[in-house]
DNA sequence: CATGAATGAGCCTTCATTCAT
DNA sequence: TATGAATGAAGGCTCATTCAT
């Protein structure tokens, strides 16, 4: 895993992020690391293994920091508030990344497909652990904790669309205010 | 717009959603409708125009709704529950337009992209004009209604990514259910 | 299987007999046939099963005309003469065939591959049948009759290497004189 | 030629012979004897001079064998006799060599080709000379040496296509027997 | 001697689109 | 309308060979 190859990973998840996996030839990725397609093969065994990589690495990176805030010694409510600011600042500080994550893992081969798919499906169980314990701790109402759990994910996740850097709100900000939203609602 | 249209946009939803806009080919819609490929270039002019068309159509209808819904003389409040409800179980009745509308916009020629991308912008703007009126009435909190209007659509449009017909759920209840997470929030 | 199939596969045995299955490309033969490349595949799949069909032709010529030798109601002795004969002629009669036979079958991926090892065994099996009823009638020396029939086929099939059409001698004719080789030997 | 050439050309014909010479890439053949790609052009100047020494290591050996059994003073019947057994055993003995001379030697370049079939031609123009001397002894039938020769040398060369060590005969036993056929002829 | 990065040409195949029939 | 032959560009990938270190 030599410099180079990261090299070559970052330009694929820049042109992944602004053209998408299919519509990104090898070409254009070995274009803007300065190789010839052929030579990229020394460092790739091939395209998909380069989204596998990036995809894996990306949502790894979001089980991690969730399984540590989970460890974290506070209330229900501020694990809560924590994942939700974590989530948000990481996909805003991995905007090309997370992007590739959650708009290309379906174009990953069914095998590797369904790894993504697992660590995905573990990561919303977390989500949903720290809502069970916030009820069984009398801080939240009791619910359904997956449907929040999928709720709050939803509106995380979307944050890839539309954040833009140098935006009028920080991510931190926007993370508050999810936070906000989720546990005070808005209703006067 | 003849009968066979029809059938065509109705083959390339299905195809689009289950294998990716890039991945499918004029073939596979070809023979999914019992036409021969060259056959099909009497019908559309080419195969981005059939996206096009699609997710023209898939928001069009969401705006067309929202509009209703904003005309509807009821609290601001019953107002959003209608629009989330609504917004829930359109995507679950129309679910694979749905997904070729969030997840093959960007394939789309730069061009058409734009056309979606305002109607998209548009569909917010709608949402951020609810809450607007809410919080003017008095009914929710200030705040910033675009901010809380990016969450709640991330909510409701990340339902694509993991409805299934036959849960245990219906849509009408995941629709209320997240009406109620963001008007009153989680917490005890 | 349109008349152009049959161009293309007579290309591809051209082909691939002068210069071997891997030294032809699929753009020797498109322009064998002055075709583009890409066109080439309206008529077959792939190149291997252009390779497969000529070998899988050539293989079962040659089983269905030993059958129908073996059930004529002739001597064991006239038997094997015929088999010789028809061998010989039509490895001559379709040289370039019996070539990409003889020399590419095991550039057949080992699936192929096995299917026309089988048939080739049977062949050989047809031979030894033959050679059997012969020492059964008493007209051939009691012996191992699969290496007779090694023996055999070995001059048979080696006449792919060397047969050159407008020689001194006529197919008949070598065919004729391999037979008498193995039926009086060369000894005076 | 340094001892690293002998174990590179051992690699080659081993590999050769498993799967052909278009298939074996010269990474493989580097793999086998424990080299960098590059480091392999410290001894070898192309791939195919490594094909080109091969086959002409292996006809050299045919060739000069058969010289001296043509030199022995033994009847023109006893040296065939030999010359046969001796073939089909060093058939047995380098198998891989000889399934690359027999098969691959077209995938020379043309100049090279020239090369090998010349040697080629001159062993089979060696048999027909100890068939003449037969028929002049008086030992052998008047005929056609060359097609004679080209018909034994068919029988033995094609041992390489269904010769497998450990076999119920030895290769001594299979060139006995082959002298046999053609000599004494299979009828009764 | 050995490495391994880099080349550049070539390979087989796919595919959206056109058009004569 | 419908066909299906044909195009031509592009795609991902392989590979023998070179060369600076």
């Amino acid at each position: 895993m030599s410099n180079k190859y990261e090299e070559i990973a970052q330009a694929a998840i820049k042109l992944f992020e602004q053209k998408g996996y299919h519509a990104t030839s090898v070409q254009d990725i070995a274009d803007e690391v300065g190789l010839q397609k052929g030579s990229l093969y020394h460092y790739i065994s091939s395209k998909e293994e380069l989204l596998m990589k990036i995809t894996q690495q990306s949502i790894s990176g979001f089980n991690r920091r969730l399984e540590k805030i989970i460890e974290t010694q506070v209330s229900a409510k501020d694990r809560l508030i924590l994942a939700i600011q974590n989530h948000v600042v990481s996909v805003a500080a991995n905007l090309e990344m997370t992007t590739v994550l959650l708009r290309e893992a379906l174009s990953l081969e069914p095998e590797h497909h369904t790894v993504i798919k697992n660590e995905t499906d573990r990561y919303l169980s977390l989500w949903a652990q720290i809502i069970d314990e916030g009820v069984k701790a009398g801080e939240f109402k009791p619910g359904n904790s997956r449907l929040i759990a999928l709720a709050i994910l939803g509106s995380c996740n979307w944050v890839y669309r539309w954040y833009q850097e140098g935006g009028k709100l920080t991510p931190e900000e926007i993370g508050s205010y999810f936070a906000h939203i989720f546990i005070d609602g808005i209703k006067k």
